[in-house]
DNA sequence: CTATAAACCTGCTGGC
DNA sequence: TGCCAGCAGGTTTATA
């Protein structure tokens, strides 16, 4: 979504702004966010976690989460969508959606110095060098919780949901139900690279879409025909052929094979 | 600190 | 076919 974005936007100038769906704005006035934004165009395009990082030209900040149901796209100006919440007409002619069905997902705008709070409290990025297992380590030290529910944590690190979770734990080999701080050195720096390695192939396939997620181009990705646990409940596990399955950890669904994620004894196989 | 529930919302699926 | 329960990619806030 970003690298898309960053291809198409920067140099770009939004024309129009319609904003359909105010509460999404979280909690900014619609006819600042229009005056604000109307006439600016993109300097850079960023991304940290979630969120996506849209910079103007003016040091106004637009920073969209897309959070349950959110998309981007880019439509015809003809074109229209029942879940449109903010719309952003570019001068090429095309319109950038941000849809949301169910009207989770936030766009945002903000100076840069409120960018710092924004993003104070957030982990670090898996795909940089700076997620070391002894960086996840230390995130993890002290702490009971269950470890799907740390993973979930934005603050020990950052862009996995529930999906990504599940499936890095169960490359790692390791149960969502542990004990975060239980966690074995040699298991947190498998649990890290398995992290790393779901992250990549769920970059590679264009990312994970069972219901109506799409990249800029209305575009589903293929990520979903590779997922070994992640909503495979009762199907046999493709290693070794045992149900998947699933119980509820932080309010979430959690996917796992009990025999390739023991919760007690070999549970390492040192 | 940790856990849990609820809130924010609409749409889809499966069972009866 | 129709209705209803349950669930869904996330995060914040209140409560215990």
């Amino acid at each position: 979504m970003s690298r898309q974005l960053r291809r198409e936007l920067p140099g770009r100038r939004i024309v129009s702004v319609a904003v359909e769906w105010p509460r999404t704005l979280g909690g900014m006035a619609p006819a600042e966010f229009v005056a604000r934004v109307t006439g600016q165009t993109v300097r850079a395009i960023g991304r940290r976690g979630k969120h996506l990082i849209v910079e103007l030209e003016s040091g106004d900040t637009l920073v969209m989460h897309r959070r349950m149901s959110g998309n981007l796209i880019f439509m015809s100006a003809q074109e229209r969508d029942p879940w449109a919440r903010v719309a952003f007409g570019l001068d090429d002619g095309r319109t950038l959606v941000f849809s949301d069905p169910r009207k989770f997902g936030r766009v945002l705008l903000v100076t840069h110095d409120a960018l710092g709070d924004l993003f104070a409290d957030l982990g670090p990025e898996p795909l940089e060098d700076d997620f070391t297992p002894a960086e996840l380590g230390a995130r993890l030290r002290g702490s009971r919780r269950a470890i799907k529910a740390a993973l979930l944590d934005q603050t020990v690190v950052v862009g996995l949901g529930n999906i990504y979770a599940d499936e890095a734990l169960f490359r790692a080999g390791v149960n969502p139900l542990r004990p975060a701080a239980s966690l074995s050195r040699e298991e947190i720096a498998r649990l890290r690279d398995a992290i790393r390695a779901t992250l990549l192939l769920g970059i590679e396939n264009g990312g994970t879409t069972f219901g109506r997620h799409r990249d800029v181009y209305d575009e589903a990705g293929t990520n979903l025909e590779y997922l070994s646990v992640y909503r495979r409940t009762g199907k046999p596990c493709h290693v070794c052929g045992q149900p998947v399955e699933r119980v509820t950890i932080a309010q979430r669904s959690a996917h796992y094979c009990p025999h390739c994620q023991p919760l007690a004894g070999a549970q390492s196989a040192q």
